[in-house]
DNA sequence: CGTCTTTGACCCGCGC
DNA sequence: GCGCGGGTCAAAGACG
């Protein structure tokens, strides 16, 4: 506003910035372009999907029909039940995996039932198991009728209703959902409140256990188990149990709704005939040397052996390797370590872990966009500001907008980083698995593609991303995927090679972008 | 002083 | 029936 004492310099000034408006007004076109051709891309893949699930569909009923009620199994009636959804590259048994990329042939040979990952509308059309995955929880509680409660948040619209037919199916059966992370602290920031009422030395682990109940509400009946890993106290087992009876935090439904919705896809996997339901999500590479059989069955041997109730426990593997490097040792196998468990209950693993180098974090996809569909209080974290940008997105981001050429590994440090040590971008992952079964659960299978799609379950895109480039996030961060994602649809167009993964639609890294994704990172205000 | 954590005792189911 | 182990209770202590 002082008088010019330099008028050349002014006039420079000026035109610098006229040059900046100019180049961001060209940005700007450039940016809608590249959302345009996003919008069609999706589009695009959206209908390959359709037609391509129809058909999965299709064969899974006429599957079905042969088989005539899903009764069967007899071979595997005395193994434990288990669901393993193996996010990462991981199958140590690769004929007893489902790989994604392998879709077609894998409906080929008849995996049918066993693939449904829970999206099974026959057993998922309610989620409602979630609320009633314990008996307990109706005997112990005080006969209130939030003993049906929910894990809908203040504005949740999500009703959910007891399914008496699927309880009255599983009258014993209570599902635990196990979370692995990487946590420094005591125990993992989910956003919940709890308080702590007891702690042991359980047998086979020197690191104690300790026992938290929720207190947000005097009658809720979730307790979660804590206990490290004695094999890697890095590692922490939060075990989660119940279910919420009261509106929860909005940091804590990204978990809370996660462990539900894990849950319930677990019971509803057992609950039908399939004893054996295993898919992998890897690229199929198999990893079977160095399986560490007993690790395993720490892993996935649910906590309370001497339990009455019959447990159910669905893994959630959201730990990676060294920080230094991602060693691949831990994450091989984690799908068929399932397998060896004497395990009376069930045992799922859901395992976002990528031992390998290519997984691409899209969390920011469609599956925190679509608030039009949204059905789940998960959903709806997102929608409000986030006033700091996530530890994880904005490393990311500077990777790419400093026009840095990360490496795999760098990248995947960065994510492995982020998963293991930003709350936040745990609860959007788990978020994203939440959101994920829950869509399915609706029936929706649309929405489904879009969710499993485009909020992160393909986490670990495997091949496809090594396909479309070797590294997709250097082309000055704007746009940097489009020749992924194209690629991606392309594939996903080509007969035999369906792919349950879908461009991560918000990966444009433009500030704007960046701001929006920001949007949807649940804030972990840790306690309340 | 209220809340939370700690910790030993107790309960209960399971296996032998 | 007994011992073991997991899970819970509740009194005592710590902490802000």
């Amino acid at each position: 506003m002082s008088s010019p004492s330099n008028p050349p310099e002014i006039e420079e000034k000026r035109v610098t910035q006229e040059d900046k408006v100019k180049s961001a007004k060209t940005e700007m076109g450039e940016v809608k372009e590249e959302n345009e051709r996003l919008k069609k891309t999706l589009e695009r893949v959206e209908k390959d999907y359709q037609s391509l699930q129809l058909r999965f569909f299709d064969i899974l009923h006429k599957d079905v029909l042969k088989k005539g009620v899903i009764t069967s199994h007899d071979d595997q009636s005395e193994e434990p039940e288990f669901v393993s959804l193996c996010l990462g590259r991981s199958p140590t048994e690769p004929k007893k995996e489902a790989r994604i990329g392998d879709f077609e042939k894998l409906t080929e040979e008849n995996v049918g039932p066993n693939l449904t990952l829970g999206l099974d509308s026959k057993h998922l059309l309610e989620m409602e198991i979630v609320s009633d995955l314990s008996p307990r929880n109706s005997s112990e509680e005080p006969k209130e009728t939030e003993t049906e409660g929910t894990l809908s948040t203040n504005q949740s619209a999500k009703v959910i209703n007891v399914n008496t037919d699927i309880s009255d199916q599983m009258p014993a059966k209570r599902a635990r959902v196990s979370v692995r992370a990487r946590c420094d602290t005591p125990t993992m920031n989910d956003g919940c409140q709890w308080r702590k009422y007891g702690q042991k030395i359980a047998k086979g682990n020197p690191c104690p256990r300790a026992y938290y109940r929720c207190t947000v509400a005097p009658t809720c009946p979730v307790r979660k188990q804590v206990q490290r890993c004695s094999q890697d106290l890095s590692i922490l087992i939060t075990t989660y149990e119940g279910t919420h009876n009261h509106p929860l935090p909005v940091s804590a439904t990204a978990m809370a709704s996660t462990t539900s919705a894990a849950a319930s896809m677990l019971l509803s996997g057992s609950s039908t005939s399939s004893s054996h339901i295993s898919a992998s999500f890897g690229n199929g590479l198999s990893f079977s040397d160095q399986y560490n059989e007993s690790r395993a069955k720490q892993i996935f041997s649910p906590p309370n052996h001497a339990s009455p109730h019959m447990f159910s426990t669905i893994t959630l593997d959201l730990t990676s390797s060294a920080p230094s490097s991602l060693s691949t040792q831990f994450h091989r196998g984690l799908t068929s370590t399932v397998a060896p468990v004497s395990n009376p209950r069930s045992s799922a693993s859901l395992s976002f872990c990528s031992p390998d180098h290519n997984f691409i974090p899209s969390i920011w996809g469609k599956g925190f966009h679509d608030n039009a569909t949204t059905t789940t209080a998960i959903d709806k974290i997102p929608t409000r500001p986030i006033t700091q940008p996530n530890n994880f997105q904005q490393h990311f981001y500077q990777q790419c907008t400093t026009n840095q050429t990360p490496s795999r590994e760098a990248l995947a440090e960065t994510i492995t980083k982020a998963i293991s040590t930003d709350p936040s971008f745990r609860s959007v992952i788990a978020a994203a698995v939440s959101s994920i079964v829950e869509r399915g659960s609706n029936g929706d299978k649309q929405e489904v593609t879009e969710n499993v799609l485009g909020s992160g379950l393909n986490l670990k895109l495997g091949e496809h991303l090594q396909l479309a480039s070797p590294s997709p996030l250097n082309q000055n961060g704007k746009g940097c995927l489009t020749g992924y994602l194209k690629s991606l649809a392309s594939k996903s167009s080509e007969a035999g090679n369906f792919i349950l993964l879908q461009p991560p639609l918000p990966f444009s890294f433009s500030k704007n972008v960046t701001n929006q994704m920001n949007r949807y990172v649940p804030e972990m205000d840790t306690h309340h």
